[in-house]
DNA sequence: ATGACTCAATCGTTGAGA
C-alpha cells in the first residue's frame, strides 16, 4: 500500500499537478490539504480510475483523501470541540487500517488566539490517537503538521525560534503524540538525514537555494511501521511550473 | 524591512499562509 500527503495550497490551481502526480506514482492514497474551496470536482481524476472524498471550507482549509478503491470515511472532524468549524481532518477505515488525513492549524502568531487554537488542536488530536491506541487499530496520521520537529529538519532553527512552527510547546505537543508509540516514517527510515524539507516559501529565493522545513509528515502505528519498506521526499513537484509552496511525501507499506 | 510571493474573494485590497 502506497500512501502520499501533499498540501496544494488550492485544489483548482493545483489539479493538474496532483493528476501528473497520480500517473507517475501511482499511490493507493492520497491525502491532500489545504483544497481552499467549498467544494471540489470529484471526478477530477475518474480517469485514472481514482475516488475523491473531502471536507471543504469557502477559500481556507480543506481536505481530501484521493483513492484507488472507494472507502469508508469515517469522520470529517476531530473529536473534542463541537464548535469547530474548520474543515482539516478527515478518516476513513480500509481493509483493518485507520487512515488520517489532516491539516494542523498553523498558529502563527504566537501570543494570540491562533496559537491557542493549535495547540488545543493537538491536544484533541493527541486524544484521539490515544483511544486509537487503547483499541488497538492500526493507523497512520498523514498531513501538513505545521510542526518542524527538531533543529535538524529546517535551514535555520535561529529564524524559526519564534515561530509557531518551531516553539518549544507546539513541538512538545508534538512529541507527546509520538510518545503515544507512533513513529515518524522519515526519520525511522533517514535518521540522519539533513535538508529533506517539504515546504519552501515563495519567497526570498527558499526554493533555489533550499531554504525549507520539513513539515508534512506520515506517522504510524507500531503495527504499521513493522510495514513500512520505504519512506521519501519527492521534490520534483515543488519545481513545476506555478508550484504549490509544498512537495509530496511517500510512504510504501508491506500488502 | 513585520518586507519578499501566492491564493481566495472580489475587481483594489485585505487576510492568510509558514
Amino acid at each position: 500500500m502506497k500512501i502520499a500527503s501533499w498540501n496544494v495550497n488550492s485544489f483548482k490551481m493545483r489539479a493538474a499537478h496532483v493528476k501528473q502526480f497520480l500517473e507517475i506514482h501511482q499511490v493507493d492514497i492520497l491525502g491532500l490539504q489545504e483544497l481552499k474551496a467549498e467544494s471540489i470536482d470529484t471526478n477530477a481524476f475518474s480517469e485514472l480510475g481514482y475516488h475523491i472524498n473531502f471536507v471543504g471550507q469557502k477559500a481556507y482549509n480543506g481536505v481530501a483523501l484521493i483513492t484507488r478503491t472507494p472507502i469508508e470515511i469515517l469522520s470529517i472532524k476531530l473529536n473534542g470541540d463541537d464548535h469547530d468549524t474548520q474543515a482539516r481532518f478527515i478518516e476513513a477505515a480500509i481493509n483493518k487500517t485507520r487512515i488520517i488525513n489532516i491539516y494542523l492549524p498553523n498558529g502563527n502568531p504566537l501570543g494570540t488566539e491562533k496559537f491557542d487554537y493549535k495547540l488545543n488542536w493537538m491536544t484533541r488530536l493527541i486524544a484521539h490517537a490515544r483511544k486509537l491506541r487503547e483499541q488497538r487499530i492500526p493507523f497512520v496520521i498523514m498531513g501538513d503538521f505545521n510542526i518542524i520537529p527538531d533543529e535538524g529538519d529546517c535551514h535555520n532553527p535561529k529564524a524559526w525560534e519564534n515561530d509557531a512552527l518551531f516553539h518549544i510547546s507546539a513541538r512538545q505537543k508534538f512529541r507527546e503524540l509520538i510518545n503515544l508509540g507512533l513513529y515518524d516514517c522519515f526519520r525511522t527510515l533517514h535518521p540522519t538525514d539533513r535538508d529533506a524539507f517539504t515546504f519552501w516559501d515563495y519567497q526570498a529565493g527558499a526554493w533555489p537555494r533550499n531554504h525549507g522545513i520539513r513539515i508534512d509528515h506520515i506517522l504510524a502505528s507500531p503495527l504499521m511501521i513493522d510495514r513500512l519498506q520505504e519512506c521519501f521526499i519527492d521534490r520534483n513537484p515543488r519545481g513545476w511550473d506555478q508550484p504549490s509552496d509544498h512537495t509530496p511525501i511517500i510512504a510504501h507499506f508491506d500488502t
